[in-house]
DNA sequence: CAACATGGTCAGATTATCTGTCCAATATGG
DNA sequence: CCATATTGGACAGATAATCTGACCATGTTG
């Protein structure tokens, strides 16, 4: 019997990481093969915070609680690839506003639908209720996180 | 109004990364004030993977779907930090065992702790029987996932 | 024993992040 | 209405975490 750790049973954190990442590889899997092949799954922070008529980078940035500088990166990638555009803020000299382009559309129209498919057939296995069930459960977690975080942010940033 | 997308509800993909990456946060910081503060998030693959016994460079590897020079390098700085150490493997002139030192099984054991708190605190605000409903359905889910992921694999690649 | 397979290292590249510094444009408070 | 502070973004450089490709030494096997 070989010594192993008493870890009892899976961390929340595992049970959390597995569908994730599983999800993740698929989705990114499946956008490559529709030929959206040089979308990587950390320009997906880009996709899920641009507003459809454009976003400054700082607000980027913010959303996706990274720095302007790192946000930069992933915008230039995707730009370069046709995904995004920038254009001047009008109400700002030193402002643009970056925008997806009708192939970001494309490419942020894949990604729900592939993210939608994936989902369908992981409820197809487990049952379309308990899959709700646990959407539901998730979406009140995801209440509860911030509360939870901003407690703990209290103990010591505060 | 800002024209936005139909993105109806969130992805499941949103609801699994919002709880894990707060996890995360929470767990890794928390780490570090405890004075593990050259752990950081990746080198969890290795505390994920390694047996008590101790465990081979590639095996780590295989079980964390990663390159052996990928695993090689978190090993490298982990040992480096004091938390393993890698003696000859006795049955292989090739291979080296690599297994966690005193502090490495400090670390694991704090790693745990922590992990098992937040969900604690996070239980107290959903509800424990909440909090074991959505674990059972992760344990389901997971179950299911690997089967999915082989069938899409099925689809293209076999 | 010759050929093949395996465990690990070395070298080098790429991706995704960070800090620090700076400039130009805007906002604000006398 | 100007002096100062703030903000949006760019430039430079560092680091972390991954990858591929080539290689060597040891094991395994026909």
């Amino acid at each position: 019997m070989a010594k192993t750790f008493p870890d009892r049973q899976r961390t929340l954190g595992s049970l959390l990481r597995l569908p994730y990442q599983a999800l993740q590889d698929a989705v990114y899997g499946a956008l490559a093969e529709r030929g959206f092949d040089d979308i990587r799954a950390a320009h997906s922070t880009v996709f899920r915070h641009i507003d459809a008529d454009g976003t400054r980078l700082t607000v980027l940035a913010e959303r996706a609680g990274m720095t302007k500088q790192s946000m930069a990166y992933l915008v230039d990638a995707l730009s370069q690839a046709g995904y995004l555009a920038s254009a001047p803020d009008p109400h700002d000299g030193r402002a643009r506003r970056v925008r997806l382009t009708r192939r970001g559309e494309q490419a942020m129209t894949a990604l729900l639908e592939l993210s939608a498919d994936f989902e369908r057939r992981l409820a197809g296995q487990l049952g379309a209720t308990k899959m709700a069930r646990l959407r539901a459960l998730l979406e009140e977690l995801a209440g509860v996180v911030d509360a939870t975080a901003d407690a703990a942010a209290d103990g010591f940033s505060r």
